[in-house]
DNA sequence: CTTGACAACAAGAATCATTCCTATATAATA
DNA sequence: TATTATATAGGAATGATTCTTGTTGTCAAG
C-alpha cells in the first residue's frame, strides 16, 4: 500500500535525526508535506486536530520548534504577526503583498548570490529573503480602478 | 551653530513627508540618527528618555511605525524576540549568530542581485535579506577549546 | 500673538502569539 | 512486560505590541 510506505518514509526520516515517533509528530509532519507550501501555526493545529482532536496547540508549537532545530523545516518570518512553517525544500524566498496580505513563493536561485557560505568571516548556516511589495494581482485591480 | 543646523534638517525632512514636528518625534530621529545601525525598540526607548524623562513606549511605537511607513527607516525582523529599527541608508544586509544572539550588518550588495525591482509580475517595494550562523567571535571561541 | 481644530501624547489596560509548568500518558528498550 | 525518560494536554504566564481615553501641543488662519 502507497499510504503504509510514505508513512514509513516520514518515521525513517525522524529516527535518522533521533527524534522520537509520536502521532502527533506524524499528523504534523503529514500535514506540511500534503501542502508543500508554507503554512501558519494556526493552520497546521487545525489540520493536525482534524484526525487527533485532543492535540493542544502547545505541543504544535513543541513539535515545529524541534523540526526546526532539527531542519527538517524552515519557519518563516516575513509577517510579524503570524510565525510559518514548511518543508525544508529546494531554496526559495518569499514575496509578501502590502495590500492583500498573501505570501508567494518565489525564486531568485538562478542568481546564484544565496549559495555564498561565508560574509565578513561569518560562517552561514541559513539564508531567509524576505521580498515585500505589490502582488500581480493587486497591481491589476488598482489599474482597474 | 552645527547643533542648529542638524536639527534644521530634520525638520525639513520630517515636513517634507507631512510628519508633523514634536519633541518625541525628534528625539527618536536623532537617536537612530547617531547610532547609524539597528537599535531595539527599547534602547531606542531608553535613549529618549534620557531627554524626555516622561516619554511613554506607547508613543515610540507609534512615532516608529510612522516613520516607517513614511520610508524614513527601516524594521528589521531578523529576531522573532526583538524588533530592532535603523536609518534608511544604503542597501544592506544582517546577519544573526546563533550562538552569541549580535545582529551584524553585512553587504551582499555587490552581488547586485537585490536590485531587482520585480518577480513573477510581483512589484518589489523592499527587500529583506537574513542570514544565520555562527559569527567570526564565536567560531574562534570554539576552536580554542 | 491668540485662538481653534485636530493630531500627538502619556498612562495604563488589553491583546494575542508564544512559552512555560506540571501531572499524566506514551515510546523505546531491554 | 517493566522501566525510564521524553512527549503531551491543559491551562497559566509572559511579554512585545497595540489600543483606549482624557489631556496636551502643533500649526495655520485670523
Amino acid at each position: 500500500m502507497i499510504k503504509t510506505d510514505v508513512l514509513l518514509n516520514i518515521k525513517n526520516c525522524l529516527k535518522e535525526k533521533d527524534i522520537k515517533v509520536t502521532p502527533q509528530r506524524l499528523e504534523v509532519y503529514k500535514a506540511l508535506m500534503n501542502y508543500d507550501t508554507h503554512l501558519s501555526v494556526e493552520e497546521i493545529f487545525n489540520k493536525v486536530r482534524e484526525n487527533n482532536p485532543s492535540v493542544s496547540l502547545g505541543t504544535i508549537y513543541a513539535i515545529l520548534a524541534n523540526f526546526r532545530d532539527n531542519g527538517l523545516v524552515k519557519e518563516v518570518k516575513i509577517d510579524s504577526e503570524r510565525s510559518f512553517f514548511e518543508m525544508q525544500r529546494d531554496t526559495h524566498q518569499h514575496f509578501l503583498c502590502y495590500d492583500c496580505k498573501n505570501i508567494y513563493d518565489v525564486d531568485f536561485s538562478k542568481f546564484s548570490c544565496f549559495e555564498h557560505k561565508s560574509i565578513d568571516g561569518h560562517k552561514i548556516d541559513d539564508f531567509h529573503g524576505y521580498f515585500y511589495g505589490i502582488c500581480k494581482n493587486c497591481s491589476k485591480k488598482k489599474a482597474k480602478q
